[in-house]
DNA sequence: TGACCATAAATTGTATGCAATGTGAATTTT
DNA sequence: AAAATTCACATTGCATACAATTTATGGTCA
């Protein structure tokens, strides 16, 4: 399962949720992954209890799915959505990133470069689920130094979302957009423009949103994805 | 404590999650009161497992603060945590009702009805906590007819906080402002005209803000509460 | 009296056992 | 062989026991 490498001394409930949505962000877990409670307990070394309230904290980010004595799964966001998602991105962020702009302090301008060229470093670098990862947590950086909480913490999750989203229907052949778009807004930011901020934001949602292929219905694929990996799994380990 | 009068044959989770929000969102728990997980758990006849996870759920919705060790608390929001609840609906609800006007259909326009006339109904009645619990689910029935589910699960969580933030900051003085709001939003949704809707809900949240009293600092009230609270308790059980 | 400390009671954190449910394989029936 | 049935195994749901922590109590000393 692959969840990391480095083992904690004794992990908290934060450990534990924080290990698992890094590896969904990250793309480590493919959407519709089973998430066995006894499996992901042993490799942190905690019982049931722990894990369970892991699982249940990630199903309210909208990052797993708890099936009633089923169990969890990394959620598997169909199209619409998908849609909705980048709707609700759409009415959030642009206004956000024109109060960032507006607040924004030299401290903060800095944080956000240092993320950009994370960022930039691990796209050469060709971790591309690390590069989707970095590419959000700009957008919740950004969230932050418009200093709203409530607003931020909506914005986390619906860009945890995008992760998925785009682990599923982001479409190949476009490989660098994003850089552009985030330096222009850090631009922006800089020179305190709001006005210019908000649209740079709104522009690059359209981008992303229009980056993805979201004909209808790969739906079905996600018991079908099942299927296949409770196959493997079968022979994997005898 | 009193949650609620009838008990359930086998009550699940969502059972004792809805009975207890419904008890803080009619204000039959004040913002700060202890949840104990035995006293709730003999409440419904399940153990504290069920309880937990119901306690759990709310925190993520921000109805309860959950301080390890120490338990399980009605949310007790600030003025600064109040201000930001009402710019996020600001954000979301107004293209929302615009939404919900565009695509309403006599069925929709039926059930709203029905959801002002019941709080007009409680209003005369004097329940005031109810007729404040059933105006939030008319923000959130706007919300689902405009079929962004996402969305509407967001505004969700920001109108049950809201009724938490009425409890606290609620200017007495005058009485009867939500009816007129409503009733021009259900004029403007049944007509299909989705840019008054959007400027009647910015007002309708403009209004609602400035009916609140935000100066600073009531914000220590919360442990005194506790530690008034704590007496009455120890006084009213010997 | 009031502050301080020790001890007891209450409450939460976690693991675990047992029952209930779901899953997959083997077996039978058509 | 395909479909249906049965049965064994794996996994989750829940209560509960025990440990860790906080809170309340009572007493001591200034």
């Amino acid at each position: 399962m692959m969840l990391t490498a480095e083992p904690f001394a004794n992990p908290t409930i934060k450990d534990v949720t924080d290990a698992v949505r890094q590896a969904i962000l990250a793309h480590r877990l493919q959407p519709g992954a089973k998430l066995v409670e006894d499996e992901v307990g042993e490799i942190f070394g905690v019982g049931r209890t722990i894990v369970r309230t892991a699982l249940q904290a990630l199903s309210h980010e909208g990052l797993i799915t708890i099936i009633r004595n089923r169990g969890a799964f990394v959620a598997d966001p169909g199209t619409r959505e998908a849609r909705e998602v980048f709707e609700a991105r759409a009415l959030l962020e642009p206004r956000t990133a024109r109060s960032a702009a507006e607040r924004a302090t030299p401290a903060d301008l800095v944080k956000l470069r240092a993320h950009i060229d994370a960022e930039h470093r691990t796209l050469t670098e060709g971790d591309l689920g690390q590069a989707v990862y970095l590419s959000g947590l700009f957008h919740i950086e950004i969230a932050k130094i418009a200093a709203q909480q409530t607003i931020a913490a909506m914005i986390s999750t619906l860009v945890s979302r995008s992760s998925l989203i785009v682990a599923l229907y982001w479409r190949r052949p476009q490989a660098l957009c994003e850089s552009h778009a985030h330096h222009a807004l850090i631009d922006a930011i800089a020179a305190h423009d709001g006005a210019k901020a908000e649209d740079l934001m709104k522009g690059h949602l359209l981008d992303l949103l229009s980056s993805l292929d979201l004909r209808d219905k790969p739906k079905a694929m996600g018991s079908l994805r099942q299927a296949i990996q409770a196959d493997r799994k079968a022979v994997a380990t005898p």
